[in-house]
DNA sequence: AATGAATGAGTCTTCATTCAT
DNA sequence: GATGAATGAAGACTCATTCAT
């Protein structure tokens, strides 16, 4: 049904038919709600050619997330060059994780929502791909800290200006995995929302976050009210 | 096993025993990988029982997730009241958000987690709950942006200082999405990450966004490079 | 089909109606080629019981090994009573077998060829029976040596007559093997001849092995020729 | 695996290969769990090559009964020459019988295990092997029975001595019978006791037998009590 | 108010067997 | 002479759900 029935294809294009289906029914369905059966039969094949191919359904949903944990890093990897100011390697970053996701909803939802839900082992693999863009972010956090770069203007910013405030290490980690997971609840709003482009969405949380760690690295910080009983 | 086992009990009872049973097991093992033999030998309870009361799995889950969301709404709405000023209300609910997650992590595993990955009846009942709250923080936001409130005090802020920037209804929608997504994802963290407390958590996220939003409302925003080919 | 589907019964009674067509199946097919469904249905029951009450086709396996084995034992062991003469003891305990195979056909297979074919842990099982019978007859035997019974006589024998010669405990446990496998196979055809009663088969086999026994304890033993090379 | 991988062998060496392959497989793994694929392997071929030459799982098991069982009786009928005394072909058949069986016990496995555990048709393959080997067997006994072979002497013995009883037809079959049976019994038990070489076990079943048979010939036979009340 | 007994339907997995080249 | 690609059929096992008491 998926696809023409043709007989007899190379086997690496088969199994790339198979993952293909078998993305798209995780995604949808959830692990334990997908069956083999009707993978198979979207991937165009009987059952016993997607066991000889990969094994098991835990092997072949591994399979799934590794491919597209694989295709998620690499598209923001893609955006985010070198090259540029931290503001700007942040919001290519993002704009290519908007549009990535936006593009591949079952591959998103697999390793945002499936994943995470069904045993340690799968939670690990997309928990490993997720510390890597923590880390990135992080690491991009800090040099924007560092280089004091007045994250409000577009430029690089001229460096040097202010010293910048060395933010300490978990207050980073903090920041990154806030501004990631406000990504990840991004993406998935964009996708339902009609109307909202990847542009739009990585605008909106530029303006969200940059701000933000601009003052804060300008010392300017809220603080939390007494203690409940002063 | 889950409890001595008393017999003839009023049904309230027991239906709560049930409902704890639940809880436990569809936040550790996910919706289609808990049975309701488990859940059942766990509530001390035969499964005729379970079925007496609750009819079936589906009403069970459900059951679950009306139950957890209205705890953690409850909590929430309890920490916000309405007579401080905006930014002293957004950082109560975080922190009543971050406290009730952090004792309630099988119940923040259902709602979060668990039924947004099984069918759209179950993500619905989730979805009332989340627009709710993303409500509440539009509005609050929406006050502040209007009090002009520079967010960065700790007060409520003069009324009157700035008349303030009405964000377009998009936008605000945006913004509290994005904030509620990085309070859920730094509830994972925070979860996760021993020694990181509900209340250092939710001071994190303040200063993350609460600049920001105080910048966006009084026209410093961030905008992107030209769309690649000018 | 096997017996009349009466439903309700107490849990006792459906576990030895499963057992009974179990052993029948597994006697009849051997253990792969017997299937839990065909069992199911030889004991009037859906395979989801079967599975409730005996966990798996390994452990039904097993419980049947365990069953029979334990029956063939007593049933061997209420013959060899050990008030009588050795002949007389191993005489009944022959008869006995010969009786219980013949009319356990299918635990008699079990036991004899089933379980020996298919695993270790089956295997182990069965030669742990196997090694109490042969242990019993061994201990006959040199009974029988130390009393220097003449073995021809068909009473107990003046004990003290000869003072027998001690056989080495390896020959001993070699002639046990044999006795024992000599049954095993006579009790095959016994079974397969029509008109063989198992007193017949007990007859010749106390003929064929109690003469040998008695030549070898008194020293008349047969000696092979001279290794190859005269 | 099994063997280097050259390609383009003629059919009778590659069809050798397949048997040995089969033999090994199904020996040790039994007719139902010895798998195609698994046996294609161990032959270095591939499985559609093995259909090609041996048509299905069923043919090829019976073509490796039919191989195994000519070889054993090959083996044994060499040992067994005519011109010797009935004793010492005896002797040298159980000797040949024993070293063939100590050094093919794959091949032994399916002839005594596997091929009596897998329907009729595969049983009756092995019976008449059987039959054969039994009824060359009865043939020596009845002949020792005429020849009045005193059977302790260790030479052919003086014909005439002894009229001989002659031995009822069945009464020497179900001895033969015995006789094998105790013999296969001794295979096993040699094959897993360390140190038991083929000419120990030939020695202990020809005490065990020769003595009784002579015994028995010699009108000195052991009668059954009185059957039940005297 | 509560449960021991029972099952229909479905899932994962494997295997003997065959094409097309 | 030989094989990579492919499948129909079947088997072990589980689960949500219901009776009869």
């Amino acid at each position: 049904m998926g696809s023409v029935k043709t007989k007899r294809m190379p086997r690496a294009v088969r199994e790339r038919q198979m993952l293909d289906a078998a993305v798209q029914t995780f995604g949808q369905r959830g692990y334990a709600a997908a069956s083999m059966d009707e993978i198979a039969e979207l991937a165009g094949v009987s059952k016993p050619l997607v066991y000889l191919y990969l094994n098991s359904k835990d092997e072949l949903f591994t399979a799934c997330i590794r491919r597209e944990a694989a295709a998620l890093t690499d598209a923001v990897r893609a955006g985010v060059r070198p090259g540029l100011g931290a503001d700007r390697q942040l919001w290519e970053g993002l704009r290519a994780f908007f549009t990535h996701t936006a593009q591949n909803p079952d591959g998103w939802s697999i390793l945002h929502l499936q994943a995470r839900t069904h045993g340690e082992t799968f939670a690990a693999e997309v928990s490993a791909m997720r510390k890597e863009i923590v880390a990135l972010v992080t690491r991009l956090i800090a040099v924007a800290a560092r280089d004091g770069g007045s994250p409000c203007s577009n430029e690089g910013g001229e460096p040097g200006d202010h010293p910048g405030s060395d933010l300490p290490e978990r207050e980073a980690a903090g920041l990154a995995e806030a501004l990631v997971g406000a990504a990840e609840s991004l993406a998935a709003w964009a996708n339902a929302t009609p109307g909202v482009s990847a542009r739009q969405a990585a605008t909106t949380l530029m303006n969200f976050a940059w701000a933000g760690l601009g003052d804060l690295m300008e010392g300017r910080s809220w603080s939390p009210p007494e203690p409940d009983r002063p």
